[in-house]
DNA sequence: GTTTGCGTTAGAGCGCGCTCTAACTCATAG
DNA sequence: CTATGAGTTAGAGCGCGCTCTAACGCAAAC
């Protein structure tokens, strides 16, 4: 089974090294298995666990609120609350892009109003 | 004409008197017209600019990228650059939602997978 | 054997967008 | 007359989510 280094990790993610370093420090990341050197080795199933866990991020999930969700998910346990968790999550995220969707409307008039400002030679 | 206090403009826009009065401070808000005793007087004009303005928060528009749509706004110039900075801006908020609604997907199916987990009274 | 490169740690620092504080002014009510 | 309540200011403080620093370890290359 392959592993990989946290550089390779955090370029396989998209995050730094840092970031990495911090969110297993916070309890977002279980421990991530060390080699006899010390240093970390990541697995798939870490990675697969981040690329979870940064769709959350970039739904504007909380990091207490994963925080929670990790700890749930590492105790096994709390499948009730998981599930409680990711549907209020769900609904959240569900508002935001109707809200999104609302004030694109408004970007659309404003853009098409000055487009028509801005394109007659001919107009007043 | 009638026009608000701060508390009343507050209350109407969903911003607090403090964001208020930081807005004006830095500029996100023109000078707001002020009464004999020195208060604010908030004209319908000045609400719906919040209004715009908060909309284009809610999308994520950075503060400094508001600052500079407000300076060209007040200065009266600068449409081509507004159309510019509002497009830009357009753009960001459709890959956002983009985004947000595959994440959304990865939530569906996870909610699926434990609500199923859940139920069975019935199965493995 | 020392330099290079990649990693380790705990903790400090930062940028953003507010949010709150302290000390003050006024106008109105009791 | 004073107390209440709503407003004013400049500036400090805060919560979030990183991001960076400093000092160190170790292994391979020169």
């Amino acid at each position: 089974m392959t592993t990989w280094t946290i550089g390779e990790a955090a370029e396989k993610c998209g995050l730094s090294q840092h970031t990495l370093r911090w969110y297993e420090r916070i309890g977002l990341l279980a421990p991530v298995e060390r080699g006899s050197d010390g240093r970390r080795r990541f697995s798939d199933r870490d990675l697969d666990w981040l690329s979870t866990i940064t769709k959350l991020r970039a739904t504007g999930m909380p990091v207490r609120d994963m925080q929670r969700y990790a700890e749930l998910v590492r105790s096994g346990a709390g499948q009730a609350e998981r599930l409680e968790l990711l549907k209020r999550h769900r609904e959240q995220v569900r508002r935001a892009i109707a809200s999104q969707r609302e004030c694109l409307k408004l970007l659309d008039a404003k853009i098409t109003h000055y487009a028509s400002d801005l394109k007659p030679q001919n107009k007043s």
